[in-house]
DNA sequence: TTGTCGTAAATTAACGTTTGCATATTGCCA
DNA sequence: TGGCAATATGCAAACGTTAATTTACGACAA
């Protein structure tokens, strides 16, 4: 059906061979034939065929992704990321979405393995190295995005999730708060991260740590709107209210803004709320939000181009860790109307 | 490196063939060598090697999936959708963004027809049939997604845009806004069919459709809000202003919002406003936003599940335009308060 | 002249499957 | 006992490319 390599070559008269040298922009082809060739190329439109490459070359030009969830706009920036980073060195990305479940993206790896990718870049949502096994075996290079696992001496891009903390701490307690509250998730690095970074600001600034003041529950990624809310309310009833919050997402803070309303209470005047992750929206809420932005399409071609020079075998060269730098937006819900510019 | 099929057969001692054709599921080999296949490929955890089954049979278990940017939630949810319908029959989805450039977009093409994908969506932003040329000519099935293209007899999933703009007038009509605006985009099939929408609701409701009202502006997808605040400014010069506004989708809706309050005029009561794509911060706004519901996830599944079944050779008995229904969600922004439920 | 080298090309053998056809092996019936 | 399905299995040739090795042909130096 499609123009093969042979079709060209006989059309030319040289061997297929001579094709497939000037394609790969092999030395050995004399200059007249080389664009002989070419211009055939060019008049039948040929494309290699890639899977016929990919099993004779043992490369497929492709990279697998694997994400938690795509309608967290965080992974789908970051997929944008990394497609705009492979497509200029003419690689294709093969996506997975592992639904939040780890068995799910166990079977995508394997999967992935099957499909010959040369390298496999995963945000992944298990809590343990376990379902890493026969990745680690089958010698694909791999690197892990966002989300760190212990136990697994990888390549990593993602947030800096403790100066994310850090910073977001130092905001409100810039502002002169001093009973900061923390709501934060369960499990993974990043929640880990960024409550270690809230803890680091408040010792810095000697504000004591008090346990009561942080909320830790799970499933903030999914339901953080509800679940926000439902924290936000534990954490009214302490005899003394915290008078700012640092959620774990922007989808938490929202919660946390819509319990504090629904409790007759100002933001950020009684209350200062602060999230993470900048979504495109957090500008336009009922109380524009502060949020620390993570720059994820920048992490997206981070980890594409990471992935391409360890292909390139230029690992050496590569610090094992690349961390992007977070940075604060500072909006109503912390500073108040004066610095509304939206 | 990775385990193979003949491994497998020479552990058995029997003929590589027998191996595939267990995996295969093919009726012609014994009980007893297909549990003995069986069993060893499960100890081995065996993956078919996806490169040589595809060059050798010709179908590669893979789809293409070309949107024009993964960063509106709509393709990033369509995607999601795409990939569990796939994951049904252990299909994958590769991945390629456009980046809204008809160029790019035409050269995803190309490279997916050379991957050799079983099948191709695209949710196109060409505005002419002429980049599918080499698509067409391939003989693979294509479906486009969302945007529908004149000229092309091309299977079909998406909204019904016009329903969708019927809705929405349909709506602000039944609370007895006369003068209904309409912000819409350019080009585009989703943007012509809420506009036929709109002038059809407004028809059969005796209402006159005025020029003046509609106000066309490009480039709605990635800079919605601040297109959508300039236009509603335009739409605020008219001698009579509108008392209703229906936009193109959520982010111009936001924006036009903005003005308005800057405008010191109120939402609803002095104009109402609805947008399109319910977006899921679109209930969290400064003034809740009402909108239309285009279930992105489910096209997604349909459009997975259409193309199998056009693989399968069911395409006689399906039809060539699959059309979703839009939902209206009302909230603030039309109804006022006291239709809250956050 | 012979031998050595360099360049340009061709030949052959992979890569790991599937596919069509051929061959064993069985059971059954006449 | 021979013959014939029916059932199981295997062989060999694809699929379209790359990689390793070989050949052809001059040019050039000794």
């Amino acid at each position: 059906m499609a123009v093969r390599m042979k079709d060209i070559a006989e059309d030319l008269g040289v061997s297929l061979v001579t094709v497939s040298k000037v394609l790969r922009n092999k030395s050995d082809v004399g200059e007249t034939t080389r664009k002989r060739v070419l211009q055939r190329v060019r008049e039948l439109n040929y494309q290699p065929n890639m899977l016929a490459r990919g099993l004779a070359s043992g490369k497929s030009y492709t990279i697998g992704l694997i994400v938690p969830d795509l309608v967290h706009t965080f992974f789908a920036e970051l997929a944008k990321g990394v497609s705009a980073g492979l497509r200029k060195e003419s690689y294709q990305l093969i996506l997975a979405s592992a639904e939040e479940e780890p068995e799910l993206e166990h079977q995508e790896i394997e999967h992935l393995l099957a499909r010959g990718v040369d390298a496999l870049l995963i945000a992944s949502c298990q809590s343990s190295a376990s379902g890493f096994k026969s990745l680690v075996n089958s010698k694909v290079p791999y690197i892990l995005i966002d989300r760190l696992l212990p136990k697994l001496n990888a390549y990593f891009v993602g947030t800096d999730d403790i100066a994310a903390g850090r910073l977001a701490t130092e905001h409100l307690i810039e502002l002169g708060r001093q009973r900061i509250a923390h709501i934060g998730g369960k499990l993974i690095s990043t929640s880990v991260g960024r409550l270690n970074g809230y803890k680091q600001a408040l010792a810095e600034n000697h504000i004591p740590f008090r346990q009561e003041l942080v909320v830790i529950r799970s499933r903030l990624e999914e339901a953080g709107v509800q679940i926000g809310s439902n924290a936000m309310q534990d954490l009214l009833k302490l005899k003394q209210r915290p008078d700012a919050v640092f959620c774990y997402n922007d989808l938490t803070a929202v919660g946390a803004i819509r319990c504090l309303l629904n409790n007759k209470l100002r933001v950020p005047e009684d209350v200062a709320v602060i999230g993470c992750g900048n979504l495109r929206l957090s500008g336009y809420l009922e109380v524009p939000l502060s949020s620390i932005d993570q720059s994820p399409q920048q992490q997206g071609e981070e980890a594409a181009n990471l992935a391409l020079s360890v292909l390139a075998g230029k690992h050496e060269r590569r610090a094992k860790h690349l961390l992007v730098e977070p940075k604060l937006i500072a909006r109503d819900s912390t500073i108040g109307r004066e610095g509304q510019t939206a």
